[in-house]
DNA sequence: CGTTCCATTGAATGAGTTCAATAGTTGTGG
DNA sequence: CCACAACTATTGAACTCATTCAATGGAACG
């Protein structure tokens, strides 16, 4: 029925190019732990992270496995998956460069709660969850800085919970592009690209519902003019349009 | 239809004793942001905190307003509302003596985006987030522990997201009931007594229901025989059952 | 090319909401 | 101490949104 759409953006921008030692230093400097911290602090500190590379749709680890390792994304983009019991996921989170995630944990003996996946190609830094400790407190404005990430997640994680708790799944999955089109949008012709391999089962799995109803939802924004999309990708044409139905203002 | 079923139990044990400096400072203690404080070290600490109390129903903050505060819960339950855009409100959590609540942020610039109210009598300790910002520098343990917490409200939130993401009514208000119970669930006749004043209308607002399914769920699990409950108290007979129910082992 | 995965669409079902009416509890003032 | 008002809970019936089941259509990848 609808016109055809061959993918005609998705240019991946996804770097095969390697994370060099200065990538390394550049992302480490860009996390917002570390803006505090004089270059030096953050060569040495930098010292305790190693390096690892996963491929599109690796487990970087996954629930249950003792959280040993704190990490950082500094290529490409990792999901944030929590099993259910049920069989089904629930996607908590995208991260791309710059974000951290895993243990936060003092205590190296607990399990992680949720799965990270690598959703593109990436590199990631770790670092044992005790070396972390370490760094905490030979920094302190490194552990200040960190709780005030932790609390502003703890926001956006209220957030979702307002959504999921009063909004119904049209709504959620404007709001859900919204923010992830403020974080990894791209302008192109005129419209917001999301430069990420985004399925409809993530949609759906990021809004509580399922793919053919992401796939219904997707269907008529794209019918109504506010979203262009396809397999695999989703640009906004009408942001103003989309902010509206998201806040319910739309009929 | 239904028996009918007389307060038997709600003996109220809000404490209307006052808030003296010794239950402040025990509080205080109690505190897991200053467990490893020296006694006069959380003496000195305490000074920077001001007393401040509140009657049932009465507002702590308003979403909207300037975050200046840090909060901690000396005596009675506090409950953290969202309120919506929709007019409705989401609960997201109730707090009790040592619990913290409002702005852990550096910036005092920034607004609550939830509201506290006092679900009953309670006594709160406030500090401004200026002084609690001082604390953290000049106590680099508290600000660890700080995270630390922060870090397990996140995994909470996390928890609730996969709930709402995932399970039916019925095994959400059962999820929710107990993970009431094991924070203030009071042995009593074999039973645990959910010792605060919870309407069907606060359950609706934590599991993202109506008061009219919150009602009928538990007049459900009544009949089943799994609790009792009345206007504004509930009691877990069957905790095991119960808990099948919210794993979704019951039929 | 054909296989496989992902997306789309339809129809039937069902959980939960909404609207509405009744009943039980609490608190107040006569 | 009783009666009234106000609030909270319960229950029914119609309706709605989203899921489930099922079948088809396109894209990507070998």
């Amino acid at each position: 029925m609808s016109a055809l759409r061959k993918v005609p953006i998705t240019v991946e921008d996804v770097a095969s190019r390697s994370c060099t030692l200065d990538v390394r230093l550049r992302a480490l400097r860009r996390l917002p732990f570390f803006a505090d911290l004089t270059p030096e602090d953050v060569g040495h500190v930098g010292d305790a992270f190693h390096e690892r590379r996963y491929r599109e749709g690796q487990m970087i680890y996954t629930a249950g496995e003792p959280a040993l390792h704190l990490h950082v994304v500094v290529v490409g983009k990792v999901k944030l998956v929590r099993p259910t019991p049920n069989g089904q996921q629930v996607l908590l989170d995208i991260l791309g460069p710059g974000d951290f995630f895993g243990s936060l944990s003092t205590l190296g003996d607990r399990a992680y709660a949720d799965a990270a996946e690598a959703q593109t190609t990436c590199c990631v830094l770790g670092v044992t969850a005790g070396a972390f400790q370490t760094i905490l407190r030979r920094h302190p404005p490194v552990a200040l800085a960190a709780l005030e990430i932790v609390g502003e997640r703890l926001r956006a994680a209220h957030d979702l919970i307002e959504q999921l708790s009063s909004h119904d799944t049209e709504q959620r999955i404007a709001a859900t592009l919204l923010r992830l089109a403020d974080r990894v949008g791209q302008p192109q012709d005129g419209m917001l690209l999301l430069q990420m391999p985004l399925s409809r089962q993530d949609l759906a799995d990021m809004v509580g519902a399922t793919r053919e109803t992401a796939s219904r939802v997707m269907s008529q924004l794209d019918r109504d003019g506010v979203i262009r999309s396809g397999r695999g990708w989703v640009a906004l044409t009408d942001r103003d349009r989309l902010e509206a139905i998201a806040s319910g203002i739309a009929a």
